[in-house]
DNA sequence: TCAAGTACACTTGTATACAAGTATTTTATA
DNA sequence: TATAAAATACTTGTATACAAGTGTACTTGA
């Protein structure tokens, strides 16, 4: 009834989905900024009354969100189980885990394209700095690791992206939008940090690839930090709504 | 209409299933035995007429079958992907990452009580071979993997194998229904390398872990290659309705 | 005050209805 | 016969309705 007008996940990326989309991303950002809490019940009904939507897409929503990992469906309703550090952990054990599979597969390829490809992203990334748009440069930043990942067309692994992407991008999201504010200086490390990993992929030097693999998760442990920070702000400025 | 009344899944293991979990589980047995073969397009309203329910189970159906890769949905219909022998090879690559992955955790652990449930199961295995069971006998090995797995309670991994295991599980059952028939003598090997997988991890002696771990897989490998010719039975015994 | 049973509210899963959009086929026209 | 236009038979996504089941709360009885 009372339902707040700001959208947390980009309107923009929303143009041609269907409401199903739209409740899935949003509700996917409400869980991980912490604006919805942890141990929190969802219910069907509710949900599909607060979008304005029918139980169809909300259910549609709930299906996905629990085969990532954020909620658990259960008899009476579903019970929303956020991101602990645990699970931050385990998300970058993962990604370093296939992204390093990437690489082993990527210096035995002809990787002059997808050095083309990376560079016009990290290209939009610099724009998307110089005119303050953290959505977009978030969109880059994803769309970067994506496009080497899919570069090897390797379906099983770009599956486990596809269910890793998601969470992600609300990760990533959240945490460069709390960083434009912030830590503005941090954006010409994260740059520098994409052009090595550029670098590794172009001399195939497998000791430049493992450098920069780790010096960006160093600095995507930064944004969960980050994170946490954003979390804080917004359980703080958000009243929940019990009844 | 001309439904055939036999189903490829077992229907004892879906006795407390919903209507969406039993559709979801023989559409995928059939793309993967070949039944409905590489290339199809499936229908919401079709399948929801043969199967007997309305189309909500079925689009949930095929939006699971979706994340795991076997279709693709399009504008207008859902194509059947189907399982390619490239296919086959990634499925393997990504299950030697998580159990890799898996293994190293577990030299860390007190590994008594896996090691305890492990034997159980091998236990129940070797049941199943004396009565013939290939259904039982499937779901006691796709078990003694999962357990593995869930051993190191590690969510992001169970993600991964929660994606894959219905594909997995659907292979060893067609591979392992053959074998019972024509090559009943390949089980004692298989419970073998069974054995020896627990004692590396009694053991965690790392080189014998590799050892069973490449044993198990050159193992599959001969499931696939059964699979195969399960799929020629099939292709040649199954009349396909084309209206 | 406490216990048991009943009624109610709310849950999921499924069926069905409908709107909007897209291929296909048919029909009309040159 | 070839081409354009219109009718049709699909498709998906969403809304709504309903049945069966589950938990809660209230009432009734001691």
């Amino acid at each position: 009834m009372a339902e707040s007008k700001e959208f947390l996940y980009p309107v923009k990326w929303l143009s041609k989905a269907s409401a199903g989309d739209r409740v899935t991303s949003e509700l996917r950002m409400r869980i991980i900024s912490g604006m919805i809490e942890s141990g929190a019940i969802l219910s069907e009904n509710k949900l599909a009354a607060d979008f304005g939507v029918s139980r169809s897409p909300v259910r549609e929503a709930l299906k996905i969100l629990a085969s990532e990992n954020i909620i658990r469906l259960e008899r009476m309703g579903a019970v929303v189980i956020g991101l602990t550090e645990k699970k931050y952990a385990e998300i970058y054990d993962v990604r370093i885990l296939i992204e390093t599979f990437v690489f082993e597969r990527l210096v035995r390829m002809n990787t002059n394209e997808l050095v083309m490809e990376l560079s016009k992203i990290l290209g939009m990334m610099k724009v998307s700095i110089k005119y303050l748009d953290a959505d977009e440069f978030s969109y880059q930043d994803v769309l970067f690791h994506e496009t080497i990942i899919r570069s090897i067309d390797h379906s099983y692994i770009l599956m486990i992206w596809d269910n890793l992407k998601p969470v992600m991008e609300s990760l990533i999201l959240l945490s460069m939008r709390s960083r434009f504010k912030e830590k503005y200086e941090d954006f010409t490390r994260i740059i520098n940090n994409h052009q090595l990993y550029i670098d590794a992929i172009k001399t195939k030097d497998r000791d430049i690839m493992i450098k920069s693999l780790h010096e960006n998760f160093d600095d995507v442990q930064g944004k969960v930090e980050d994170l946490w920070m954003a979390q804080q702000m917004l359980s703080k400025g958000v009243e929940q709504e019990n009844d």
